[in-house]
DNA sequence: AATCCGGGGCA
DNA sequence: TGCCCAGGATT
């Protein structure tokens, strides 16, 4: 049935479909790992066009990359994307491996990406088991064990084994996600097109909607953010975030995080400023109005407050001075493009 | 087994 | 708002 609805009615088109090179079936997903395919699809083709060989991601620097990856979430992808293109170009000669167990050992490859360059780049019999999968077995069968649960993950992953055409495991992999996420739809499904639906087991049961069954609610943590964006003599003060938290590699500017909100006032920064860092001369340019960024499972609120610093302050070692136009080529979180992109006198 | 890690789109 | 997206690493 899949494969007929494949052949017949499927006209999704991906730059990576039919792709046969290791290397971009790999990097397509990579960057489509909980992430939309129309998201991932413009920094797809801009990796290929910086990067269209292993070694020439293998031989680009750090920052470069993680810049080209600014703005799609998740940082610790890209970070494996590159331990991974340098450990394949040194110990694999730049030699994609084939073997099913070898995938899984790169860093930033689990079960579903391997499963995946497996089937799609050597039409192996390992079945992929995404969201997409997760949602059209548990619904066509008429399973309510939760997929967020290991025992969940272990029957519909052996399921999905079972039900993989294993002579054309690369059409079937594809034509199922494919399914998924034009026909059977986490809202609203299609069930009237459905060419399964007189054998789907939710369909017949009007359970469509509450399936699947997800156990864990993700509560969300409140966070604020106050940058104080320090200017002296076009040079501005950014710090590299390296701690265990989000936006790991990521530039940012002076933070003071609270966990409660604070009512800036010109006065309130200038005394901030002076008992916290003996500062004096400094210019308040602006306070912004206060700025939101909802994450999955944080709420990030915040504001940018702008000063002009007529001396070089001698703390704060570990943070960098950078010229206005080298900001540009540093990586940021949406959090503050967002609000450079609306103060263009700092941001372009 | 539980927790953490972004950002965007949609009802 | 809450949910979901071609998931994986860490603890």
């Amino acid at each position: 049935m899949l494969m007929k609805w494949h052949r017949l009615h499927n006209s999704r088109q991906m730059p990576w479909k039919g792709e046969k090179d290791p290397y971009k079936i790999w990097l397509s997903e990579i960057i489509l790992q909980q992430t939309r395919v129309e998201q991932g699809l413009a920094y797809y083709n801009r990796f290929i066009q910086h990067y269209p060989t292993i070694q020439q991601l293998a031989a680009a620097p750090d920052q470069e990359v993680l810049k080209l990856w600014e703005g799609l979430g998740y940082y610790s992808r890209c970070r494996n994307l590159l331990l991974t293109a340098r450990r394949i170009v040194k110990e694999y000669k730049g030699l994609f491996p084939r073997d099913y167990e070898t995938l899984l050992s790169l860093k930033g490859v689990g079960p579903y990406t391997a499963a995946a360059i497996a089937s799609f780049a050597y039409n192996q019999p390992y079945a992929v088991v995404d969201g997409n999968v997760f949602r059209v077995l548990s619904r066509f069968f008429g399973l309510d064990t939760a997929i967020d649960t290991l025992p969940g993950k272990k029957l519909f992953t052996g399921l999905a084994d079972e039900v993989l055409d294993k002579q054309y495991p690369a059409l079937f992999n594809q034509a199922i996600m494919d399914f998924g996420a034009t026909v059977c739809k986490p809202m609203a499904p299609a069930c009237i097109d459905c060419p399964a639906r007189k054998d789907c087991a939710a369909f017949l049961t009007g359970n469509v909607n509450r399936l699947p069954v997800k156990e864990k609610t993700l509560q969300r943590k409140h966070r604020w953010f106050y940058y104080f964006i320090f200017e002296h003599r076009g040079n501005w003060l950014v710090n590299q975030r390296n701690q265990r938290d989000i936006w790991q590699g990521l530039f940012e500017f002076y933070l003071l995080e609270t966990e409660a909100a604070c009512e800036w006032n010109d006065k309130k920064v200038m005394e901030w400023l002076h008992d916290q860092y003996g500062i004096a001369d400094a210019l308040l340019v602006n306070i912004s109005s206060v700025q939101t960024q909802q994450l999955t499972h944080q709420q990030i609120r915040g504001q940018f407050i702008e000063l002009k610093l007529s001396s070089k302050p001698d703390f704060l070692k570990s943070y960098q001075w950078q010229p206005k136009n080298r900001l540009k080529e540093l990586p940021f979180p949406r959090f503050i493009t967002q609000f450079l992109e609306e103060h263009a006198s700092i941001g372009s």
